[in-house]
DNA sequence: TGCTGTGAATCGCTTCACAGCC
DNA sequence: GGCTGTGAAGCGATTCACAGCA
């Protein structure tokens, strides 16, 4: 248990808001691209359309971390990536564990973002001792009972939480344990952590449901639709349409 | 591109807040469970805490859906489970396809959690012809050629897209042309698509990022602590604490 | 002239606090 | 007495619109 509640307005005076550090990853990539591509510059319009957010919402988050672009002109490529990087703490390498190597866990063990930028697979850890040894994405599985050891010898401090829900709770609790502070959580479950640990989840399935619900809204809105396999009880009246748009971000503090 | 923006209120008068709707998933896990333990009724309190949020907005939430609750005594579990599943269009079934049967292709194909509520694999499919024919969970992977056929004879409105980046816009296209309403990409692009559309991202590399950006926040904040021995008694009273969690869906609308 | 940087207005969500009902 | 349902206050984020600078 760990629900001791602070609530604390979170955003103290050189904080940056929460809804502008989840885009810059955003604009760190389209930024990427760009340098890729040798542009020396761009403009916050040009930027937020390859974003995907608008102009004012992004000249607005740059502005939380200085100014760094030349009026009449726009922002220089290189230089901001280097500053977002750097404000993102991925000038630095993280070492990050994976525990639970099933389909997920080797899926992500593969996934070439991970070491791409900042980020190191330190250690794959499963429950299954047929595992152990075995290599996934040319780094070997090791046995859940070193994993307090490998967290201390790697320096892990951040672990992603690939097991079934119903071990993500004890794993959780000891990594946590052994000096572990964010938790990437892959499995369905609501993890309870003590203060100062940060939680972000990532939930297939809530996804989908979000999805349907829209999806049945559209069926509902276009009204004597023909057939349909399942008429929706409530003939409610509501039009809304499609959000404006709105992407965001989710944050657990913690 | 499709940047017609329509920017309706979006919340009419019989329209539940999106940050609720992303919520309703939540509340429907831990209400299935306490169902599944044959717990009758349930208080604001017990299943906030359940679902890791606070009670008054988990109230709040609910008072969008209707007066479901009995004052003095709580929720009726089932009942709950009933109108939370209809309003999220889960009494209905929904065909999924999922493009790009890499790791995690295969991996979302193999997760339970896809079939267990309302929604079914109707179809896996990947642009290698290496892999046309080949059952990944039990259901064979066909040719991306047969896209359009697939969506239209399965009548699938919901697709998701877990090819590499470079191949996920035009998967997309071919996905909306062919009459796909609803996106859940997990490739690290921003894609674009018509009104009516929705799409929501999972993206690994972001969820890491931002929780670098909280991890280095904290080394900083640790200052000049020796080492990194934790004070877990009274960390200043201005870092983060854990939120009951604060999550925070993302609608892309179209 | 063109585009950034930002105060001010606005919007939507969260939290409070208590009225209302069992 | 206990717990829900909800108006109202509080707050963070988004958007507007324009001043300021190259």
């Amino acid at each position: 248990m760990a629900t001791g509640r602070t609530h604390r307005p979170a955003t103290r005076s050189r904080g940056i808001p929460e809804a502008t550090v989840a885009r810059l990853p955003l604009y760190l990539r389209a930024l990427t691209a760009l340098s890729e591509r040798s542009v020396p510059t761009v403009s916050s319009e040009e930027l937020a359309a390859a974003a995907g957010v608008n102009s004012a919402k992004l000249r607005k988050d740059f502005s939380y971390l200085g100014s760094y672009g030349t009026r009449g002109v726009g922002y220089d490529v290189e230089y901001l990536v280097y500053q977002i990087s750097r404000e993102l703490g991925l000038t630095q390498d993280w070492p990050v564990v994976i525990v639970g190597i099933g389909n997920l866990g080797a899926a992500l063990a593969n996934y070439g973002g991970f070491a791409s930028r900042g980020f190191r697979v330190a250690a794959l850890i499963d429950a299954d001792p047929a595992m152990a040894g075995k290599p996934v994405a040319g780094i070997p599985v090791q046995h859940t009972d070193d994993l307090e050891k490998i967290i201390e010898d790697n320096g892990v401090s951040i672990g992603v939480i690939a097991t079934p829900a119903g071990a993500a709770q004890q794993v959780c609790d000891r990594l946590v344990a052994a000096g572990v502070t964010s938790i990437l959580n892959f499995a369905p479950t609501v993890l309870s952590v003590p203060d100062g640990v940060d939680v972000r989840k990532v939930d297939l399935s809530i996804e989908l449901q979000i999805l349907a619900f829209h999806e049945q809204r559209k069926a509902v809105e276009e009204g004597a639709a023909a057939d349909g396999s399942h008429p929706a009880a409530a003939p409610r009246e509501d039009s809304a349409e499609q959000g404006p748009d709105g992407d965001v971000p989710a944050v657990m503090p913690a």
